[in-house]
DNA sequence: TGTACATCAGTGAACGCGCGTTCACTGATGTAC
DNA sequence: TGTACATCAGTGAACGCGCGTTCACTGATGTAC
């Protein structure tokens, strides 16, 4: 048995990143504090610096989890036998589902900041990429002529416009209403932006 | 000369402000001190106290300046006598400008938070008012049969979209080549938009 | 399997410091005569 | 215009506290025989 030590380090950086997680999810990024973590995941203040080297390393482990849940969501979304114009409006609407459901989480991804001259590492930078390889999928049906760059450039021009419009409507404090209507609204937006594509792609 | 105080005491508001603006400029919001905008402002720490309730307010102060400046911004690039397709184009590329030649004016216009259960002053939230109409303007043009509420509610979609666009590639590190990609990735989408919105009115 | 020693994960009190805000003081502005 | 007093803007040292991180210690796990 010689994997206890390593697993009770397992176990506890488990524990961590799932108290971390819940923490966010109920209050946000902003709140998180290393002695309430660390209380919730039943350790002392230091032990968090044994399994991690400091928050901001545990703060990736969570949005690390959060990002796969996100691509869980899309995947379920996607349907492959759907026209593409169908499935980019069911990633934008997975991705709305995902924002509203997940609220502190889904803002984490984008609030956490590292401290001045660091940068994330490369297992978590590759962890974005395929959210943009999942909108590019459908666009490369849309216009087949298009070169992968341009595809690329693509994606990440409707995944800005996409998470700008949801974002601008969750961050007004009038919450209440807009759901439906919000939905409506991406909707209307993808299905234009997909047609103009297409209607491009055809001159 | 009754008012020798009451100027004074504009001067040194005065100069605060524009000692905040010129280190959220050149530094970020994230880095602004009460003791560096003090200093260069020329008063001693406490000073910012007598002219503020706090540091927020400070910051909604330069925050309502830089919106003054992108309300300019934006007249400008308006030119009435275009067709709304094209002015929509142009309140797209000046808010590019905007946000490249004042970066950390521009992010701090949506970076800053109150404290929790604070919330902005009216005259505030009214400046913010103008730009969702600067968009609704040429949208009317465009589609003349939708009522106003529809219109601005598609006015927050549009500039969410375009803001969002904007973040994500000004977000991304690696800068340099992008801005001129960008103004035509910016373009086109704007034109698609334009254009859908077109269609789908002449239907 | 049992004993003696070595290692190192985990502890939690203490450190350290950044930084917004306060407050007793003072000197410039305003008022009264 | 000048003098005596009152006010209050502005000063800056001190407060206070939140909070990430460290570090001397200890007890559980691992190793040798």
């Amino acid at each position: 048995m010689a994997g206890r030590r390593e697993e009770k380090r397992e176990d506890l950086k488990a524990r961590l990143i799932e108290a971390a997680r819940k923490r966010i999810a109920a209050e946000g990024l902003a709140s998180l504090r290393a002695r309430d973590v660390t209380q919730d995941a039943g350790c002392a203040l230091g032990g968090l610096y044994t399994a991690f080297t400091d928050l901001d390393e545990l703060i990736i482990h969570v949005n690390s989890g959060t990002l796969k849940v996100l691509e869980d969501t899309l995947a379920l979304a996607e349907v492959k036998d759907r026209s593409p114009t169908d499935r980019l409006r069911n990633l934008a609407r997975g991705y709305l589902t995902f924002a509203v459901t997940h609220r502190h989480l889904w803002k984490a991804l984008f609030e956490h900041r590292l401290p001045e001259g660091w940068v994330s590492p490369q297992w978590h930078l590759e962890e974005h990429m395929f959210l943009m390889d999942v909108i590019a999928e459908p666009l490369r049906e849309l216009q087949p002529a298009m070169s992968a760059e341009e595809r690329a450039s693509r994606a990440r021009t409707l995944f800005g416009a996409v998470h700008g419009v949801i974002s601008i409507s969750l961050e007004a404090r009038f919450v209440g209403l807009p759901m439906e209507q919000l939905e409506r609204e991406l909707d209307e937006f993808v299905l234009t932006i997909a047609a103009g594509s297409k209607a491009r792609q055809a001159e």
